[in-house]
DNA sequence: TCTGGGGTCCTAGGACCC
DNA sequence: TCTGGGGTCCTAGGACCC
């Protein structure tokens, strides 16, 4: 036991407004102020809007078919996903970040945990304001900042920041009194971990807002709901739960999926796309130096064309040792495919999932492996290091083909401004 | 033309073991 | 009246996140 009492830890959530929206703007300012919305892969839906088509009622996720006229009356700029831009901007963000704590977590592609326990509590509003100009003025981005003792905490504090267009972009929820206003105002589905689901079955046991969740019976949730709402309690009663994870832990499992640009009835096509799908994954995979263990591949249909007759998919494959060579997960994942399709259905998507996975840095030896795990390795890395340097594709597996008519439409999309020498913006 | 993609954690229940 | 009890591993499904 430490005999000075320790000091409540203090949490700062750095969480960037409309990221993909912002990113955009970033590098076209004419679209500051200016109704901007982002879609899906396949231009599907809407995953980004702007704080004017927000105003405009446009919901989170609506299909852009179902909007197509608003948007026109409303002069609406539309972007595909660019993710390359965004990948590299949140790169970038963190990077920034990083020089204002001693500890980060990177929690999402435009979110981030500081740890700012111990900082001076009178300054810290002060010092979340210097950190918000620095972003604006190095990256062109626009965050708020949430400050509070645990994760759940901070999370409400970074909601009031951008609900209020507070000046500076940062809220403080460090006394119980600040908390208990804020949580009064709350709904309980508003809170990070609570959803649908669970809101509505709160309700019905008449805990309406986050004060009353806060304030309810522990035990009680935890048989209702289990720990996970129980931890959501007491981090709401600023006792910590959930720990800052500066190291992200290697993914359990690497999933590479996506819809079709338009339906795709033959073998040929799925073949094509599974395998460039497996390609995807196995780069991930060899990323954070791994091996698989087993795969999953599955096919589908279109759920939303009700003309179509429904079909779907899968199945997993168990490989006889774990691997991260492409050519055989490729080869297991056609195995896969050729036992799962039908013909006949128009598909309208296909996917990978790399399951089982274990560290490549201490694999066990099989003893009858087919190949030399030693050349494999040097295959693989020698392919990614140059996939890496003259882009992505450059050396590619035949199985994967070269047309991709399958491939996802993406009509607006904006230039890699970032991470493509041609595609720099140009300064007239 | 026509509704994304990539993840995590927890729990319950069955199989199996001693 | 009374049919063992405790542990582990795996899987499927449900809920959530951005």
């Amino acid at each position: 036991m430490s005999s000075t009492p320790s000091r409540p830890p203090v949490l700062a959530l750095v969480d960037a407004n409309n990221f993909y929206v912002s990113c955009e703007r970033a590098f076209a300012p004419r679209l500051e102020g200016q109704p901007v919305i982002v879609l899906s892969n396949n231009d599907g839906c809407v995953v980004a809007r702007s704080e004017e088509v927000k105003a405009l009622g446009v919901a989170m996720g609506a299909p852009a078919r179902d909007i197509r006229e608003l948007l026109r009356r409303h002069r609406v700029r539309v972007f595909s996903s660019n993710y390359a831009l965004y990948g590299d901007l949140s790169a970038r963000l963190m990077d920034v970040l990083g020089r204002f704590a001693p500890r980060v977590e990177v929690y999402s592609i435009d979110e981030a945990f500081l740890d700012w326990s111990g900082f001076p509590e009178d300054g810290l509003i002060e010092y979340a304001r210097e950190m918000v100009g620095t972003v604006r003025r190095w990256l062109g981005l626009p965050v708020s900042v949430g400050i509070a003792p645990t994760k759940v905490l901070a999370k409400v504090a970074n909601r009031i920041a951008k609900r209020r267009k507070v000046p500076g972009g940062a809220v403080a929820l460090l006394d119980a009194d600040g908390q208990a206003e804020a949580l009064a105002d709350l709904r309980t589905a508003d809170l990070w971990g609570i959803a649908g689901r669970w809101s509505a079955k709160l309700e019905a046991l008449g805990i309406d807002t986050a004060l009353q969740l806060r304030d309810a019976d522990p035990p009680f949730l935890r048989s209702a709901f289990g720990v996970v709402v129980e931890r959501i309690v007491y981090e709401l009663r600023g006792i910590p739960c959930l720990a800052l994870e500066e190291v992200a832990p290697p993914k359990r499992q690497i999933v590479a999926s996506r819809s079709f640009g338009r339906p795709v009835v033959e073998l040929g096509e799925l073949r094509e796309a599974v395998a460039f799908h497996v390609t995807r994954a196995a780069v991930r995979l060899r990323r954070q130096r791994s091996e698989a263990g087993g795969l999953q591949v599955s096919i589908g249909t279109n759920p939303f064309a009700p003309d179509d007759p429904p079909y779907h998919g899968h199945c997993t494959v168990e490989l006889v040792s774990p691997t991260a060579d492409t050519r055989v997960l490729i080869g297991q994942a056609l195995r896969g495919l050729e036992a799962i399709y039908r013909g006949g259905y128009r598909y309208h998507k296909a996917g990978v999932m790399l399951l089982s996975l274990t560290s490549a840095d201490r694999r066990q030896g099989a003893l009858f492996q087919p190949g030399d795990p030693a050349r494999s390795q040097r295959l693989m890395t020698a392919i990614d290091r140059i996939n890496h340097r003259m882009g992505r594709g450059t050396v590619r597996f035949g199985t994967e083909g070269f047309g991709h008519g399958w491939a996802m439409r993406q009509a607006r999309k904006s230039p890699a401004y970032t991470t493509r020498w041609s595609e720099l913006p140009r300064v007239d």
